[in-house]
Order: structure tokens, then sequence, then C-alpha cells
RNA sequence: GGAGAGGUGGCAGAGCGGUUUAAUGCGCCGGUCUUGAAAACCGGAGAGCCGAAAGGUUCCGGGGGUUCGAAUCCCUCCCUCUCCGCCA
């Protein structure tokens, strides 16, 4: 959420980030309210002022025993009451306008991000690695899976349906590998605390990290406990210090495992076969609370962080910094990862690291204090570190042999009881 | 699911219609003392909103009601704890 004092006073530079990222809100109109609602709380405040008064004067009155003077201010009292009551509820109903307006309004892109049209003005930041060479004719990752058999993509549509992908045999215990390829890395070598979070929040939470109202079509949704397993664990992370002032003299840094569950509304049709784009995957995360003066320091270390898992594992990758278009609804800034897959000839986007500025804190009401003591809100940063599916993708094109098998590289292998090759 | 108890500042915990401007303790910050620290003593400090400021206003789990006036009385919802039931 943005903060009313900034639009208020900066009318032109929030118009012009927004045009920047194609968004069309009335900045106007949320002004408009604000004045509105300014000069109704003055007036309120003000008869509040004098009804507090004059209720203490007639507690004297009581008391001295003069009930006439008494009775008579009361009624005075009581046409205050009258009209504070249609003043607050005045002020109530321009809160909640302004409150459903602000919800549905992306952050600013900082001034650094660049100006595009479309994900095609997205900037390569640097490449890691090279393309691989094969002297053998290479196959996409889904025949792979059904040669080695590591997932089983026809039963997994007759329990639930397409998107929901069943790992079997290697492929099963691939994907508890890397989980714990991650987690350990993030722990050890990054300062990280593991978080186990429950995989379902409810709305507050969703609303928090900016998920709700907006996106609510993206979202699954368990009606009858009004609850939302996630999309990402960034919801139960971030939130799990909404309302608190933190004591965050150093970032704190927090990571966790869980599945993530999409719709992909609006994606039916895409990316259809294979691991390429799922209704459920798994995902380790990457979660940050910083004071504001460190966050943009601290948005480079994180994508670092996130890289290393990719440098580990030996994949040729590349950051991308998303454009004032292409940029997410709730980032002031972001890099993308993307895995080069060989088999499908694609980069694939295994990480998103934002720097949520403080458009987060200020929904999810999570705050710091400044050098004065006094509270303000933290910044916070997130990145997957990282989604498994399409890294398993990159794994298996990228390292598959002539004979059919797929090394496992030299890092992973312990998690994996020593594992050298997959087949 | 049933029964009971309870939700008050960072924490603990009083207050149960009108000097509550929410006592008190712990913790926190500053100071005195000390070579330094601890202890002791003195002082300071809640959050949101409106306001240039002075100041005003709201907040005692959420919502609603009674009243001139509600932390305090009533209704309702939510949550926590204890016991019972069920159970991995």
């Amino acid at each position: 959420m943005l903060d009313i004092k900034f639009i208020r006073e900066n009318p032109d530079v929030v118009k012009q980030a927004l045009a920047a990222r194609k968004n069309d809100a009335d900045i106007d109109a949320l002004l408009a309210l604000d004045t509105a609602r300014r000069a109704a709380i003055t007036e309120v405040e003000e008869l509040k002022s004098s009804r507090n008064s004059a209720s203490k004067t007639i507690g004297g009155l009581m008391k001295e025993g003069k009930k006439a003077e008494a009775e008579a201010a009361k009624e005075e009292v009581r046409r205050i009451g009258d009209r504070i009551a249609v003043l607050d509820e005045q002020v109530r109903e321009l809160d909640e306008k302004m409150l459903q307006t602000l919800l549905f309004i992306p952050n600013l892109p900082r001034p650094c991000v660049p100006v595009g049209k479309d994900e095609t003005d997205n900037v390569v930041v640097r490449t890691f690695g090279e393309p691989k060479k094969f002297d053998f004719e290479i196959k996409p990752h889904w025949d792979i899976c059904e040669a080695l058999k590591l997932v089983d993509f026809e039963r997994g549509t007759k329990i639930t349906g397409a998107g929901f992908p069943v790992y079997t045999g290697q492929g099963a215990r691939l994907q508890r590998a890397l989980i714990q390829f991650m987690l350990d890395l993030h722990t050890t070598e990054h300062g990280y605390t593991e978080i186990e979070p429950p995989f379902v929040c409810n709305a507050a939470a969703m609303t928090g990290t900016g998920q709700l109202p907006k996106f609510a079509e993206d979202m699954y949704h368990i009606n009858l406990d009004q609850l939302y397993p996630v999309p990402t664990a960034e919801v139960p992370l971030t939130n799990l210090y909404a309302d608190e002032i933190m004591d965050i003299d150093r970032p704190v840094k927090i990571t966790a495992y869980t599945p993530c569950f999409r719709r992909e509304a609006g994606a039916a049709g895409r990316d259809t076969r294979g691991l390429l784009r799922l209704h459920q995957f798994d995902k380790v995360e990457l979660v940050n609370f910083v004071k504001p003066e460190d966050s943009e320091k601290q948005h480079e270390i994180l994508v670092r962080e996130a890289e290393k898992v990719l440098q580990k594992l030996g994949l040729h990758y590349r950051v991308i910094e998303l454009c004032t278009a292409d940029i997410g609804f709730s980032a002031a800034k972001c890099y993308d990862l993307e895995l080069w897959a060989p088999g499908v000839q694609k980069w694939l986007e295994v990480s998103s690291v934002s720097n949520f500025w403080d458009y987060q804190a200020r929904r999810a009401r999570i705050r710091c204090r400044d050098a004065n003591g006094r509270p303000q809100f933290v910044h916070t940063l997130n990145g997957s570190g990282v989604a498994l599916p399409r890294l398993v993708v990159a794994l298996l094109e990228n390292n598959q042999n002539a004979d059919g098998t797929v090394t496992i590289p030299e890092a992973l292998r312990p998690a994996l009881g020593g594992l050298e090759k997959l087949g």
C-alpha cells in the first residue's frame, strides 16, 4: 500500500510512476476522498472535544446536586452526540473507500528501474556459465521423466487434474534432496533461520503481502474455513511479523520450504506439457526484513544468495532486471533468475527476487524503530531460493547423457546418499 | 465437539460508570555513584489519526448497544488457556 501522505504531497510523481507500469488508477479521485476525509475528521474531533468537556461539567454538577442545570446540559450534549454519530459514519465510509482504492494501487517502481513497454524491455544484468554442448540428440525433460519413471503424468490427472504432478521413485527423492540442499545452503552459509510455516493462510495474511484483494482468482480457496492454500511461502513468512514492531539492528532473514498452489487463471493452455507450468509446485523461499536505509544493499545480497544455488549446481543462468511494465504488483524493483533449458530451448524463470520497499510492511503493519526511537515501516524483500520444477527441468536437460542416464551435480550428491546418476 | 476460565502498554498485573492524565512491578533508555560494571537512587518513555504548531482525538481482543459520559454494564463474534471427548 502506498502512503497517502506521499501521494498527497507528490501526486505527479505517483501518476508518472504508475503510468510507467501501465496502471490507470484515478489518483485525483483518491485525493478528493482524502480531502473530504480530513475535513470531516477535523469537524468531528472539534465536536468530540466539546462533548468531552461538557460531560465533565455534568459530572461536576451531578456531584454538587444541581439537578436542573445538569439536565439542561445533558440535552445540549445529546444534540452534539447526534451530529457526531453522523460524521463518524461519514469518516468510516470515506476510510473504507480510500482503503479499497489503495489496496488496488500497485507499488511504485524505483526511479532506477528501466522504463519499458513489456517484457521485451527487461534488461540482462549478467550471465553465468555457457550453454552446454552435446554430441548426441538431446531429449526434452518430459521424455527423460518418462524413460526414468521420475514423474507419473497420467495417474496424476486421475486423482486431481492436470498441473498436479506425481513424482515417483528417484523423481520424488530428487525433490526431497533439492529441498534439503537449498535449505541447508541458506541456513549454513547465508545466515537464515529455517521456518516450517502453515501451508494455508487467512485473508488478512493474503492481503498483507498483496495477493488479495486484486488477485483472488489466482488463488485456491477453502471456502468452508475461509483459508487459502499458500501460493508462495512469502505469505506466511512475511506475515509472521504482522502488527509487530521488530527489533532489526541487523536484517532478519528467514527461509522455508512450502508447496505452492496457483490456479494459473489466464494461463490455461500455456506450457501444458511437462513441468514448466503447474498448479502445485515446491519452492524454497527467502524473506528479509530490513531497515529502510539497508534495503537496496540487501536486495543485491539477496539475489546473490539465490544465485548461489544455481552456481553450486553448475547451471547456466542469467539475471534479468524487470522493466516498469513487467514488475510485480507489490514490488518496487525486481530481478528474475532464468535457467537455460536446452531440451525445450528456453530460458526458464526459477526465481524472482524483489524489494517491496515499505509497500507490504504498510499493508501488514510491520514496523521497526528509527534512530530516534519512533516507529517506522520496515522494508521487506523476498526471493525464490529457488522454485523446484523448472530447476529439475534444467538439471535433467543439461545433465542428460547419451545412454539415457542423468548425472547428478557433485554438490547435490550428499543429499541423495551419494547417488551419482539417475537411471 | 462439550464444560469452565480469561483476553488491559514490550512483559506481568490492578482498575469493574465520572481527577484513568490506565496504578504498580519487571524490563528498556538517560543520569548520579563507580577505575569499569552490578546494586542503589533520580529522571524518561505507549500506538494510530487530524494539525504548520499549540493542541485535539481515538485505542483496554473485534463489532454492535445502553448512557450526558464506558476499560468498567448489556448483546454478539473471534482468539487463548484448563478439563472432558475424539484422534496422527
